[in-house]
DNA sequence: TAGGGCTCCAAAAACGTTTTTGTCAATGAA
DNA sequence: TTCATTGACAAAAACGTTTTTGGAGCCCTA
């Protein structure tokens, strides 16, 4: 099953038999083939290990997952449908994606964990997901000159690869749209304000109240967890404050039902008397009570962009700096939300 | 980096080297010391590559996710917290999980994966996942020698290795709470009957009709995908059905949500009118209107139970008839289900 | 016809480990 | 004193590729 059998079932040599397979132009077409049919035949498979050791080349690419909250998941949902898209990219390249899991979210085992991963020799390229403002994985990457790509933005000197989608227009879409239901006082509740992701959403939710005039006011934007626990206190919370806010804007779908069951604890009609919105159009999302307005994003093909930039780097086709992928989004109206009842 | 630098450095043989590091013991306790304290000082790691040629072992264990439902999720949230549990083990061994995904279910490309993943030299272990009843890649496995362990049981004729919740129990208990509550008209919204679980927890379902001297109806037991999509649809078609159902068992949580959402669209109140159960005590079960009454199974524990296995398997410390581990089942009562309303 | 440039293939080194086998000195028993 | 045993280390082969280098024919041109 190694090449030196084929090589003397072929009658041909070692370096020749390689040469052929790896499709180099010094060898024959006629010589070629007949190469490929009998390694299809006699069902050869080069050894990944002895490629790997000659090479340098793992055929791989590295992913942590960053432990939830719950200290559990190995991947959230939206990870989840990131992968799938990186996967599919990747096999097309014959790349394998690995996925080890950050079991605690502290830095220092965070830390220890890349540098295992990334000079350990492992892969050939990075994804980093969960990006923060200031991120330390992608200086260990670049030390490294391991090529990386990020889900997510985060602040750095140099060029770096990312896609992202459009979490800012995200939330001035979801902000403007309470904004023009008559509402004034709009919450946010926010994942910490560490991550981009959560910068970027504040900053869309301040751009459109700033557009229409409206004062900021920091008691209503909360941070926290990205579950429907969390969802559900921060909104209890909100709800016996002395100004309450009469429409929320969530950070995910997921927190967004957790604020309505608090609505629903205190009678509360969510959107009538009170706007409630998500993000990421959750298939739970669309059977919430009241069906959620949310906001669609493409996260699968935000995976197969990442996997295409992955395989570009791996190949020298392209520089980190060519690679910027801003994924749109679009609103999805239902239910959940609708006019001020201040104003009608 | 390498042994030899490090050799060389050390004024030693790379031979005596490789064994310090190995932790021989015909290399002197002084030495090893002095071996492993430079080895660190100098960040030397051993290549992965030349390792794994060399002695054939790959330290990885592969797990193919199939494709779900939708064709976009990497994961559903039970194959995640389960991978979380498999990957803590798995790394306290010096082992890591490199997850492939299936980007479609029919039976070809899968074999063809499995047949790639297994005759390529990938891993040394395998896990395998959503078992069917009859299943080709266990076969598979045994023909390559290549140690397995199954979360979810199968029908073969060798012992193997396998992990699993008590599914049959999880169903019996869930239908046996509806019969307490006076239901007679009992639903079952199952998954595809391919697949093992969905066959123990239609076993655990009869069984509990049974006992209560009940007949069992074909057109109250039917089974789709395991989301809210499915859930709704399946629930519609019951409750227009001549004679529609007092109580839903749903396979999962989603399912389930899905089922509340088709009997709120017709003005039924669950958990008074009819009664839904779900299956997974998800964080969205506990905030659903009403909150869902379901089963909760520790998959995390499940996931570390696997990865045990897995790396006692690999060490030949356990053969695959030692292995079998049903992990227990508990039903959590909430609000989404109660007495019949024709007994009342 | 000599030389140069192709085309096609082969020899051999190298990648960084692990493992088998061997060596040498010190130790112990006779 | 001699010989076997043991303890500690080293030499060298091997794992299965890829890649560098080389070389044999052949055709073409001058």
């Amino acid at each position: 099953m190694s090449i030196v059998k084929l090589a003397q079932d072929l009658g041909l040599s070692i370096s020749t038999v390689s040469r052929a397979l790896n499709d180099y132009d010094d060898v024959a077409p006629a010589t070629k083939a007949r190469v490929f049919k009998r390694a299809r035949e006699i069902g050869y498979r080069p050894n990944p290990g002895a490629r790997r050791l000659k090479s340098g080349k793992t055929s791989m690419v590295g992913v942590i997952l960053p432990a939830a909250t719950d200290g559990v998941r190995f991947v959230d949902s939206v990870a989840s449908s990131l992968l799938g898209g990186v996967e599919v990219e990747l096999e097309t390249g014959g790349y394998s994606l690995i996925a080890s899991m950050q079991t605690r979210n502290d830095l220092v085992r965070e830390t220890a964990l890349y540098e295992n991963f990334i000079k350990g020799g492992w892969v050939d390229a990075l994804l980093l997901v969960r990006t923060r403002v200031s991120d330390s994985r992608v200086e260990l990457a670049r030390a490294a000159k391991l090529p990386f790509v990020t889900y997510g933005r985060t602040e750095t000197s140099e060029p770096y690869a990312w896609v992202d989608t459009d979490n800012e227009k995200a939330f001035y879409l979801a902000t403007l749209r309470q904004i023009e239901f008559g509402h004034k006082r709009i919450a946010l509740l926010n994942g910490p304000l560490e991550y981009t992701f959560a910068r970027l959403r504040e900053k869309g939710y301040t751009r459109a109240l700033a557009k229409h005039r409206i004062q900021t006011d920091r008691l209503l934007m909360l941070n926290g967890d990205l579950n429907e626990v969390s969802g559900y206190a921060l909104c209890r919370a909100l709800l016996v404050s002395a100004q309450a806010p009469t429409a929320i804007v969530c950070a995910t779908d997921a927190m967004a039902i957790g604020a309505i069951a608090a609505c629903r604890e205190r009678n509360i009609e969510v959107g009538k008397e009170i706007s409630i919105t998500g993000y990421g159009n959750s298939s739970a999302s669309a059977f919430a009570d009241p069906p959620l307005t949310t906001i669609d994003h493409a996260v699968f093909d935000n995976g197969r962009h990442i996997g295409q930039s992955l395989l570009r780097l791996i190949r020298g086709e392209a520089k980190p700096a060519d690679i910027h992928y801003l994924e749109p989004v679009v609103l999805v109206p239902r239910k959940s939300d609708g006019p001020s009842p201040k104003t009608t």
